[in-house]
DNA sequence: CGTGAAACTGATGCAGC
DNA sequence: GCTGCATCAGTTTCACG
């Protein structure tokens, strides 16, 4: 993990489509020495994968809320199924404290809100915030572009 | 948006690297038409870019925790600027109800953890709760593979 | 790690349906 | 709007220094 490294993990961040020869251009190093880099990455598995970045909003979901879930043990396991069942949720992490799940979800409106919302009260108790803006886009942990 | 384009979104978050000819191939159109709905799904923002996902533990980062910042009104904007210099966080959402902030941030140690909530409590209250796993990793909203 | 060449693969435009 | 083909550019991947 060098500086050049740090290069290819944010250029590769910011756009996940950059072929070698492309990259390789931006961090001033050859096609191949950033190809090799790059799998090196991928294979000890700080590069996980690539994504295309969907937004909610422009498919048809323009409300997200994070909603925590306080749920009671005995039923978790059973829970987490039952998420993922449904369709509305994009993003479930569990977490310590009280509520136990911190679950992220995109609807198209605020019926269906209300309805998500009652499915998950079979569970626990719920704590719903809407998401009004992202002041800080994901970004990468302790890397920034200064070299 | 016909079951095409649902294919096509599906396969590219699940690998944003595939060539325009591998996910002809995968959603059985032809590589221009699928180059025309995929060019047709970037102009329309509903892909905004693709990323490579890296993942902080490999990178020295293995604690994650949320954060959930309760900040006075007045110094709202002033915060945002100081939370975007932290680079240990990673996200960062406006949200409705008391707290305001969701912030979300990877750190290599409890130590440089109790730094960082030291920070904030300069500037609102803080919960703080320890993520210990994804039980539903990010997915696309309401685009389940049922074709 | 860089260079240069070779081979490949993918992208793109057009005719035709 | 999609297909199939042909062409062309670009990238990948060697071997070698």
């Amino acid at each position: 993990m060098d500086k050049f490294d740090r290069k290819i993990l944010v250029a590769l961040h910011e756009n996940g489509r950059l072929s070698f020869a492309e990259l390789a251009r931006r961090v001033n190093l050859s096609a191949p020495a950033v190809a090799d880099r790059v799998e090196k990455l991928e294979r000890s598995g700080v590069i996980s994968g690539y994504r295309a970045i969907i937004n909610p909003e422009k498919l048809g979901y323009p409300i997200q809320c994070v909603i925590e879930l306080t749920v009671k043990n005995l039923e978790y396991y059973g829970v987490v199924d039952k998420l993922k069942a449904m369709p509305e949720i994009i993003a479930c992490d569990s977490i310590t404290g009280s509520s136990g799940l911190m679950i992220r979800v995109a609807v198209d409106s605020m019926s269906t809100l209300q309805e998500v919302i009652a499915r998950l009260m079979q569970y626990g108790d719920t704590k719903t915030s809407m998401v009004i803006d992202q002041p800080v886009p994901p970004r990468i942990p302790a890397l920034r572009e200064d070299d």
